[in-house]
DNA sequence: GTATAATGTAATATATAGATTACATTATTG
DNA sequence: CAATAATGTAATCTATATATTACATTATAC
C-alpha cells in the first residue's frame, strides 16, 4: 500500500534504523511499510506520524480510486 | 484507542452491522473499534473512512499527548 | 576502488488483529 | 411493557502484523 513515509523520514533526516528505534519496531518493519508491502496497525501509523512530524492523512491517505487500483 | 467512528457512523445513518458489511468485517470488530478496544490495521481504517466519508485524521487522529495518556 | 553504512528481502517464530459462535444488555418501536 | 433491533462482550480459532536471524544489494565516504 502506497504511502509518503520514505520522503517524510528523509526530510527529518532519520535512517530507517533510527526511525525504527524511535517507534519501537524493527528496521525491517519500517522498510516494508515504506515499500508498501505492509499493512501497519493504526498505533504504529500514529507513532510514525509523531516521529516524522506528519499527520495520518499526510503520510497514509489514499483516495478510494487509488486504493481500488492498488489491489494489495 | 479513542476515535470518532461512532459519531461518524451514526451521521451517515449506518448500524454497526451495515458498516461491517460495507467494509467486509464482522460487527464485533466494528463494535470493538468504536469502543477503542482495538488497534485496527491501516487498510481497515481506510475502508471505514470511505464508508463514512471521512478522512483518517477526522476519524483516527490523536495528538501525541492524548496518545500518551491513553495507554492502551 | 574499497570499506562501511544503509537498505532490500527471505525464512521461520511469535503476538495480535479479526472471525466465529454465542449470549447478555441496552435501545427502539408497536 | 412486550417484542425486536442494535449493541456489548467473552471464548476459541485463524490469518497476518511484527520480530528475529541472516544475507544480499545499493549508497556513501575515505
Amino acid at each position: 500500500m502506497k504511502n509518503q513515509l520514505k520522503i517524510a523520514r528523509i526530510s527529518v533526516d532519520l535512517t530507517q534504523q533510527q526511525l525504527a528505534d524511535k517507534v519501537g519496531v524493527t528496521r525491517q518493519t519500517v522498510s516494508l511499510i515504506e515499500k508498501g508491502k505492509y499493512n501497519p496497525t493504526l498505533k504504529l501509523c500514529l507513532q510514525i506520524c509523531y516521529a516524522v512530524n506528519k499527520t495520518l492523512d499526510e503520510l497514509f491517505w489514499l483516495e478510494k480510486e487509488e486504493w481500488e487500483n492498488a489491489k494489495n
